[in-house]
Parts: C-alpha cells; sequence; structure tokens
DNA sequence: GATGAATGAGGATTCATTCAT
DNA sequence: AATGAATGAATCCTCATTCAT
C-alpha cells in the first residue's frame, strides 16, 4: 500500500504564503493568527503543527525572504563586462523588487527589526554581508581586467551599489511605485559606473 | 500669587522624547505606555493629558522626525560648486545619521508603515518629494552652471543622490555601525559625481 | 466522530442570565466583566467570543426584557366579558413582575437610558407602544359590546391601566416587595374598571 | 467692615444644578466631574470643596429631588370635596412633571438605584410612603365625609393614584412627551374617582 | 490529524481624587 | 479660596495559545 503522500512540506510553504500575504496586508503586530489561518484555508490549529508559535512563522518568513540570492556567484564565472554584469544584476534586482512589491513593507518591518533583535539581525545582516561580499569580487575582477580604476575600495563600492538598490527600493515604496524602478536603477548605474571606470565610456 | 508656570510645551517634549527612546528600544508595539511613563518619570496618567492616545505619540514622532530640513534650500543659495556643495550635504546628512542613530529603527518602522498607513505614507512621502526636488534643483543648477552633463535626468539623479544616503544608512544599521558612514557615503559620492560631470574630475 | 455538540445558543442564553443576576446585582455600570463570566462560569473570553461588547450583552437584554409579550392578542380572541379580561391580565402581569422581581432595577436602568439613547427608547418605545394597541382593542371590543362606557378615549383608558401596572411595580420596588402586587392591582383595576362601565358593577 | 458674604450656600446650588443638567444630558456614569465644572464655570476644585465626592453630589441631587411635597397636607385643610381635590393634585402633579422634564431619566436612575442601594432605598421610599400616607388621609376624608365608598382600602387607594401619576411619567417619557400628560392624566383620575365614588358622578 | 471553543495574561484608556502652587 | 496638572486604580477588550472532542 502506498503510503500517505508527505504533505507537510507543501502545506508548510502554503501557511508560509499566507502569512506573507496577510502580514504584507497588515504587519506583523495587526495580524491575527485566525487572519493567517483563513488565509490559508485552514484551522488555526493547523499553524500550530507546522509552527511553534506566530514568531517562529516571522522567522521561517525572514529566512524565506533574505534567502533569495542574486546570482552574482554565476555572474563572476560568466563572460561579459563589469559594466555588462552589473546592469545584469540591477535588471534582477528590479525584476525581484516588483514581485515582491507586497512583501516589501514586511522587510522594511524586518530591518527596523534588526535594529533590536539579534537573531533577525544576523539573518538580515549576513545575507547583505554576502552579498557585498560577492559583489566586492566582481569589482575586484573590474579592477583586475582593468575595467575598474585601481584605486577603488571594492567593500565600499559594493555597498554603494547595494546602497542605491535598497534606497531605490525604498524610495519607490513611498511613491508607491509611480516611478520606474528599473529605469531609474539603470540610470543610477550607468553614471556610478562612469564614475568608477578607468576610461570613462563615452555616450 | 505666581501663576503656575505653563509646562505644556516642555513636558510634551519630554514625553516625545522618552517616547524615542522606549519605542527604539522595543519598537512601537512592544513599548507599553507604562515604559514611556517611566521614561519620561511621569504617571502614565501625563501621557494622556498631552496626547490622546499611543497612536497620537507615535504620530507626534512621525512629525518631528520627518520634519528635519536639510537647508538644501540655503546650499542653493551658497557659493561653491555643486561637487562642494554634494559633500557638504553628504556630512550634514551623516552627522544627523549617527545622532539619530537610536532613531534610526523607528524611522524604518515607519518605512514600513507607509506601505499601509495613509497618514504615514503622506508624510513621509511629502518628505522625500521635497528632498528630491530640492535635490533637484541644485542638479539643475550644475547643469546650468555647466558642472554637470546636460544629459542628466534631474529627478532621477537626485533620487539616486538620496537612495544613497538611506541604503548606505540601512547597511550601516544592519552592521551595527561597524563601518564609517561618512567616509563610505562620501567616497560613493565621489564617484558618482565623477560620473555625472562633465569634465571628469582627475584624481 | 462525532463533531462537537453546537452549544451557541445554550452557552449564550446561559452567558445572558449570568449578566441579567450581574446587572440586577450591581447595575450596568459597577458590573465588571469579570463578575459576569464568574456568575456564568466560563472565562472573561468566552463573553467576547459570544457578545461585541459589554453594550452588546446589555442591548441583548434589552431586546430579551422588552420582548415578553402578554397574550393580550389571544385574550381578544377569548370569551369572556372585558372585566374578566383585564383582570385576567392584571393577574398575568403579576405574575411576570413577581417572577421578574431582580430583573426590575434593571428595567429602570433601560427606563433611564430611554430618556437619552436612542435604541433603548425606541426598543422599550415599541414595546409599550403595542401594548397600549392591544389593550386599546380590547377596550374598543368593551365598547361595542356595550360591556364600557361609549365616551371613552381608547387610547388613554389603555395608558392609565398600563400606567397602574408600571407605576404599582414601580412602589413595589420601592417598598422592597412589602405589599402585595396582585392584591393592590387587581384592587385597582376593579375600582377603575367600575369607573368606566357602563352599568357600574355593584359589589 | 462687613465680613465676606457667605456665597457657599448659592455655590452649593448653583453646583448642583449645573449637576442635574449634566447628570439629566448623560446620566450618572458618563457624567464626568469635568463635565460638571464646567456647566458650573467652576474649577474641578472647587467641586471637592463643596461635596465630599462625585457620590456625596449624587446623594445631595437625590435629596433636592425627592424633597419636593405635593401640599397634599394643604389639601386637607382646605374647602373642596375629594373630587376637586384630586384633579388640583393632578394638576400640581403635572406642572411639576412638565418642568421636571429633563430630570426625569436623573429620577428613574434614583428608581434603579434604589433597587440595590439602601440610602437612596430609603429616601426614596420614605418620599413615596409620606405621600401614600398624606394621600391616604385625603381618601379616609372622602370617605367620612361620604364622597367615596366606604369599603375602599385608603392604602391601596392611595397607591393607585400614585401609580397612575407614576406610570403615566413613564409613558411620557418613553413617548418623548408626544402625549399630553395633563389630559391622560386628568382622565385616568376622572375614571378612577368615578370607580370609587359613593354616588357615580354623571356626566 | 484537524478543529475551533475556551482561556487568561497583557495592555490601552478613563477619570475620580489629590495637592502643589 | 481657587486652580488644574498629575496620579494611578480600575476595567474593558484583544488575541496568542491550548486542548477536549
Amino acid at each position: 500500500m502506498a503510503p500517505r503522500p508527505d504533505v507537510s512540506v507543501q502545506r508548510t510553504q502554503e501557511v508560509l504564503e499566507a502569512a506573507i500575504k496577510v502580514f504584507a496586508r497588515m504587519g506583523f503586530h495587526k495580524a491575527r493568527m485566525d487572519d493567517i489561518a483563513q488565509e490559508a484555508s485552514v484551522s488555526k490549529g493547523v499553524l500550530y503543527f507546522y509552527f511553534k508559535s506566530k514568531d517562529a512563522i516571522i522567522e521561517a518568513l525572514l529566512k524565506q525572504i533574505f534567502s533569495r540570492s542574486l546570482h552574482i556567484q554565476e555572474l563572476l564565472q560568466t563572460e561579459g563586462s563589469v559594466r555588462d554584469h552589473l546592469l545584469d544584476l540591477t535588471d534582477t534586482f528590479g525584476h525581484e523588487v516588483q514581485m515582491m512589491k507586497l512583501l516589501l513593507p514586511v522587510a522594511f518591518e524586518f530591518y527596523s527589526l534588526a535594529g533590536r533583535n539579534k537573531t533577525v539581525n544576523e539573518f538580515v545582516g549576513n545575507y547583505y554581508r554576502e552579498l557585498i561580499n560577492s559583489l566586492g569580487k566582481l569589482i575586484e575582477q573590474g579592477i583586475t581586467r582593468g575595467e575598474l580604476r585601481s584605486d577603488l575600495d571594492t567593500t565600499q563600492t559594493a555597498r554603494t551599489i547595494i546602497s542605491i538598490f535598497e534606497g531605490m527600493t525604498l524610495l519607490w515604496i513611498l511613491e508607491k511605485g509611480k516611478f520606474d524602478w528599473l529605469d531609474n536603477a539603470k540610470n543610477s548605474i550607468t553614471q556610478f559606473i562612469r564614475g568608477i571606470e578607468r576610461c570613462p565610456y563615452q555616450t
């Protein structure tokens, strides 16, 4: 007889997706377990079967959100100039931002939490540290190849690029998506690259 | 007999400052009115004498935080190149960030709220809209004076600069102030300026 | 497995009965939700599961108290003289008053509320309006049949009878049930009937 | 030097009148000391100078309201038939009711309180006991003079008359003064007198 | 495994009362 | 005497969590 298929993984994911929707709509605090249960079309008991507590759901969400990888590692292996790689990365990031539009207030709630909660801080911090690290290697490569100025601080430069992405996202949220994230970010990155290139690209 | 001196303005401010400390430490939700009262060394009743509700305190805080003006207007009137002005602005912003270190998680909580609360969105949105607007004028001036490339989109460029500031602040929070905001931001802005200058500055 | 039986109707009624006892003992204001919960032998949460708020309990009570019908409609269909009907009604009313002894202070609290709360006024007002209306029809019947004087104002006469019942109840409360409601009210009604009869009944 | 005139009596009365207005508008519970102070155009401190507590104000009000005397004693000394005296009394009562329109919800609040508070019960109870007593003497007089039937129970008859007054007042409140108290009550009393007269009055 | 009724700790808010000025 | 800012006990209500069915 075939064993009952294990639905736990799938069910866990369903609950998590419901939680995302509800948290995005109401914030961590205002969202009630009942809301999540209803959104997931399960009983409240089920929530507690898959997650120890509301905080556990939030923590699982934290891990889910800050585990998206920006394939920078792959970019490093790929053919192409740093300029192309960075614009490519902007594209990727931009599409993610637009897909995660609903999730962004949740992300900011995590940033806020990161200021006072160790677990959140470590997780989010690690995410960005790795991002900066990877990006730093891309910058390094650019310097080595002679595409970028040799006096650049790789970490600082990487931070600048991430800052542009994150800051742009904040402004985009505040203006409720009224401007084109991708258009503006590409412009930002293009200008910035020009500033760090060895032989500034001529328009 | 001398009438009791009017302490209402001062007391309101004291309460607000206590609230800032407590909110920064615990977040809007976890902070109890008792905590704020204790921090302000007054009784709970006093809070309700000066503010209608917890939300009213949060709203007052919102207005206080997002009313700091970055004296960009003044910069526009001042002698000096756009490059100098932008670096000057970076200085100002950086000092504010460092002074408001405790407040930053609160700011992020507002960013999160801005995604779903109209009042917050309008207030924070306006703040940044004005900032971008003013900064846009500075960029415009730079173009007119021939310091900056004439093909720049002033609004997009302004957004980029704000993004760098805000994104850098986020990273700074996440790394718990482990890197030097001012140092990194100045580097970012310097490189970016180089990318938008008409005749790139030679190091 | 058998589903848990639906106890909601029963539980609602239990809560309401506990509320009546507590309100009668302490009045609407002094009665705490905890008191009601304790009286009903349930937790406070249960109260809020079945009722939105304390006011909602009070409103439900209002409806319960002022929905008792005095079977006047039936009397109209029944054989017998108006005199008999009215004495019968007095009996009915008297037994209700004695059964609701505990409830009477609550009723007076509603009368007081009726002076300033629209919902309460409408509900209680309707109750008495219908009562007067039905009683008016009984009086009308009496006139038609030639039992009562033909110059009677039916509405005013109905109001008088209700007034006797209600006023007697007030005095009975104030004297803490020291006199016999039924005895006195029957006397009142007997005398009053004599005053409105076409051919005064001879004792 | 003339001593400062004693304003305490007058001031006390002013406060009490303000309290009546506020209590009538909001009920005992919802009325705040601030409301009373504002209505009386004095500071809250003054309230506590003249009254020990909110309850003390309510108690003073109780005494004020239930001390109105219905000059029945005088009627007993006066010329005239019992019929005339009772109609006269109805007039007096009716005018009082109309003057105290605002106060009536307060009266009902006292009736409610009387069911569970000893002080209130005693005070209101005494008021009605005296009223019934006096009225009983009037009835007695009527019997002695041969105007009323000799088989009447004086107390029960007195209670009936008070019941009509009080019950009519309740209905009048509930119908928001839409009918004419005096008209209806006179009708009630006229009919009732006919029922208790020795030689029924011929219309 | 699933359900959702029940629990009760936690926290915002109100307002009678006090008392320094 | 008068004021009204300050106090804090009292109480409503919410909702994460449990557990009997």
